[in-house]
DNA sequence: GGAGAATTGTAACGATCGGTACAGGATCAG
DNA sequence: CTGATCCTGTACCGATCGTTACAATTCTCC
């Protein structure tokens, strides 16, 4: 594992797939490819650093790839095309909401809001440029939309409702 | 703890706050009050036949208080509120959407399918019976955006999301 | 009351948990 | 080459994990 990049996706991976508690040090380690030292060498923080600095990468992410280009052009549609490449129709879980769930949301409760929160208002911007009225309500109930199309789509191991959800978001 | 019921009760809150890892033994005795020699004569199969009866236990729940009446009457209304009270206006986690999302789901799989089928079934049954166009895409869509209201009420700490959510799905 | 079954608390099991210590390999400037 | 710094594999720490075993208690029914 070359870059710091790298090690935090595949750190997202992991605690994606196993929550926060069932990602073991171990299984971390067999994920990344790096062995208990370097791991503490690179997250002196422990397991509780590593996922703070996953959520941060994903964060960092999202402001890159779609927080800011919503701002700056208000182009929903480019967005909703990220979006749906990077939940993968729906059969990858957002981390973040996920987090949200259980008691990691108080450990990281500030983190979670702040990317729900940017994700809102930016989108909430985009469609105020686009002269949509109430934007800030639709902004709320797209993203959410988006969170419950992920749980029902991994409940059902069917894409589908992800897939009708992020059309049906399309046409406003 | 007097009968199986409160036990489940009380089962169902651990797994709900800490997820199925996080929810050590010993967290669940002191949840229930009941020592491990209890826990284990009540359930012998351990924590996954613990996770199993909870999840039975609501599914039971939902299908006497939820889905039956849902198919018989068809009414909606008295549903959401129904729904409205189990979740707390989104306080409260949805156990099952929440198993969907980390590696229980594959542990759990049919049984979490049946539960999100039943209920997509019964109100798609429910709408058709009021004649309601696409009934079984707006019932998708409906259960979709509670889990969805449930994971950003969660996330914000605030149950406005549910409660507009909710206030919206009873418009149709 | 007393035999038998059902329930319970306690102690212990091996395994694994998150985290630490540290020796040695790799790397690089001088 | 040398010394210092960075990096990493390994062994180990106490604590806790899920589970088992079992003796003691409580309950049930005759």
């Amino acid at each position: 594992m070359s870059n710091r990049d790298d090690v935090l996706e595949a750190l997202g991976e992991v605690f994606r797939h196993y929550g926060y508690e069932g990602a073991s040090i171990a299984r971390i380690s067999a994920a990344t490819g790096l062995g208990k030292g370097s791991l503490y060498h690179l997250f002196p923080g422990g397991k509780d650093e590593m996922a703070t600095a996953v959520i941060t990468h994903i964060h960092d992410w999202f402001e890159r790839a779609i927080f800011s280009p919503l701002r700056l052009t208000g182009d929903t549609d480019g967005m909703w095309d990220h979006v749906a490449a990077y939940f993968n129709r729906g059969g990858r879980v957002c981390l973040i909401g996920a987090f949200a769930l259980a008691d990691t949301r108080d450990r990281f409760a500030t983190a979670i809001t702040r990317y729900f929160t940017c994700w809102i208002d930016a989108l909430a911007l985009a469609y105020r440029q686009g002269g949509v009225e109430n934007a800030h309500p639709m902004a709320v109930n797209a993203v959410l939309r988006v969170q419950g199309a992920i749980v029902l789509s991994q409940a059902l191991g069917n894409t589908q409702p992800f897939e009708t959800t992020i059309a049906d978001l399309r046409l406003h």
